[in-house]
DNA sequence: GTCTATACTTGGATAGAC
DNA sequence: GTCTATCCAAGTATAGAC
């Protein structure tokens, strides 16, 4: 599966529909009969467009890798404190968490990840990766220009960031009043400003 | 399911390998015949045991619940302040985490909780409903003695570090070099020791 | 590109012998 | 309590008509 290759519409409803059913069930809790009876087509018309479930779920996670990178870079341009871009970041989270408790695709396939052919386990490493790169940089502009302050490094600190955020959704799958992704960062960074 | 049934020899083999696999590869991911491989058993002798999947993932969640309120016991009886309490408690999960990567057994199931019977989604939340009130009784002492300093309640406070360590096990097992729950409470533990 | 039909496999569960 | 045998449903995938 090319990263870059076009979509047709028909394809595009596939992936938005199994997308969605990867964030709600899981990877192993969805069946292409669930993706046809959403996008009201049969199942052979499914394999017409992803020859495998594998390669659908691949292209959902570079999908959702590519739109997440494109998020990453507004919220460089449009914040220039660490503190500002973290708590931007932290509602990319909130917003998905919102819609009806979503998790994000790459921490569902990330729970399941040891049930998941090797592509698609790759492909989740990567958007993690991604995820802690960027955070890694923002901390690191953050402790060298004061507005954060912390003994550890700027590395730990993004994989924790990216840590809680993720369990903020999970956990709050299960809570009546969640406090949310949003919540969760304000009172980790309240622990990085003094 | 009763809570307090002893488990038979058998039964508690089965319920034993279950339990892993549920931390491996999820519930959706593993099947009886995974289990009957496992402990040398024939789908229809698991069936003796349990009379359904559910049944199954019930009593290995009842199991766990209960080892755990045994172990924050424990916990709360070998150390007196805040910090070594909620640091041996991250230990709890790095133990887990340790072992192959598995994952929190509600953490799991947390995130496949929607496509999972009531009965087990009640069992997750009730999981999480005692973590997150015994962390909130040790914040609680601890924001009350001076231990802990944090402008936050100790309730959002217990949510967050549960959701701190459940997502450094879901986060860490896409990482080459996690830092596991037990560094990722450190750092959350350092922002609220001043 | 979508359909019907179907093949093949796996998964959960039950009946009944030992 | 464990087994063999079996049922039925669901899941992935393919062939071939339209």
């Amino acid at each position: 599966m090319n990263t870059h290759t076009e979509l047709s519409p028909s394809a595009q409803r596939i992936a938005d529909v199994a997308q969605a059913l990867v964030q709600e069930v899981g990877y192993n809790g969805f069946s292409f009969e669930h993706i046809s009876q959403a996008v009201g087509m049969r199942k052979a018309s499914i394999h017409h467009h992803f020859g495998s479930k594998v390669d659908l779920g691949v292209t959902v996670v570079q999908r959702y890798t590519g739109q997440f990178e494109e998020a990453l870079r507004q919220v460089q341009k449009q914040f220039s404190s660490a503190p500002e871009r973290l708590l931007a970041y932290a509602d990319l989270f909130e917003t998905t968490f919102q819609n009806n408790h979503h998790l994000c695709v790459c921490g569902m396939l990330g729970a399941e990840s040891n049930s998941l052919d090797a592509s698609l386990k790759s492909e989740v490493k990567r958007f993690f990766q991604i995820n802690v790169a960027w955070l890694n940089h923002v901390m690191d502009e953050g402790l060298a220009s004061g507005s954060l302050r912390s003994p550890h490094h700027a590395k730990v600190l993004a994989e924790t960031l990216l840590s809680l955020l993720e369990g903020a959704m999970l956990v709050g799958r299960s809570m009546s009043a969640p406090i949310g992704p949003r919540h969760a960062c304000e009172v980790f960074l309240s622990g990085l400003i003094h």
